[in-house]
DNA sequence: TCCTAAATATGACTAATATCATGTTTTATA
DNA sequence: TATAAAACATGATATTAGTCATATTTAGGA
């Protein structure tokens, strides 16, 4: 469904969206340690999301990684197409190039509505929206 | 979603449904150029199908591979299964072991509907479903 | 019974993904 | 302005998924 490297990423914005602001940065170390991905992986995660404005960042003493207002209305949908490429999610189930509505491949009648329902969801969720729901403990960010 | 050699699997299982019988069976290689799977990974596949009893096959001159009546009941699920391993479907979307409807991860609620509906049609398809669907020309098997 | 055609088994190779390591640049502070 | 702490960039290594090749076994037909 996703990558490893995608689930890192949401794993690591979503962290940051609870633990941190523009006064608490983080350390990609201190990020790396309670998702459970290697600190060297996360970091260069990071500076893929930082370069595409979805996280922010500052070098030296002091620096670290955080989320600004911007960054936290990034929607899941952009992080995953950053990292997976863009379309590993739309694509047809068999990988059949002419598969679409009017071509349906055997499959595509059984995972076409859920596949867009989830696409969907992805499209209108941003990060904050999970955010809240972390913090009113309707949702939990463990290992 | 699903790896590709499950994707091949799917590909190659349905072919046979729709062009073999116990009469007439099929080479490998006569199975890999119309599904375009490469021959020798396809023949690797089948073998694996053949030994969890998903395709029959005959050796020697004359033989090749068919499904029979009881292939045919296959369940898509348990093909990805076979091929993916037990969990690449039911596991958590961020991979989060503790991840459960007590436990929910962020994501949880945004993907449980659609990904418990989509692993319940596979588990109430079978091969022989999908076959019909082909043969009535309501879906298609290219490339 | 010998030859050939096929699946089967096994292992080697390749490519993609994931992980690690090292050096460079930036920024704060003394 | 020197030093240290951090991100950033790049490339190397390891692991896994995917692909290929070769030898073995089985079955049918001459």
């Amino acid at each position: 469904m996703l990558s490893n490297s995608s689930k890192y990423a949401l794993k690591a914005v979503l962290y940051l969206a609870v633990h941190s602001s523009m006064e608490k940065k983080i350390l990609a170390k201190d990020i790396s340690e309670p998702i459970n991905v290697p600190r060297a992986y996360i970091a260069k995660i990071l500076q893929e999301l930082s370069r595409h404005n979805m996280v922010s960042s500052m070098r030296g003493p002091g620096g670290g990684f955080y989320l600004n207002e911007e960054n936290k209305k990034t929607l899941l949908f952009d992080i995953i197409n950053l990292i997976d490429g863009d379309n590993r999610l739309t694509s047809c189930v068999l990988s059949l190039h002419k598969c679409d509505n009017e071509n349906p491949c055997p499959m595509h009648h059984l995972v076409d509505d859920t596949k867009a329902s989830f696409v969907k969801k992805l499209k209108e969720t941003s990060v904050e929206d999970l955010t809240s729901e972390i913090r009113s403990g309707k949702s939990f960010l463990p290992i």
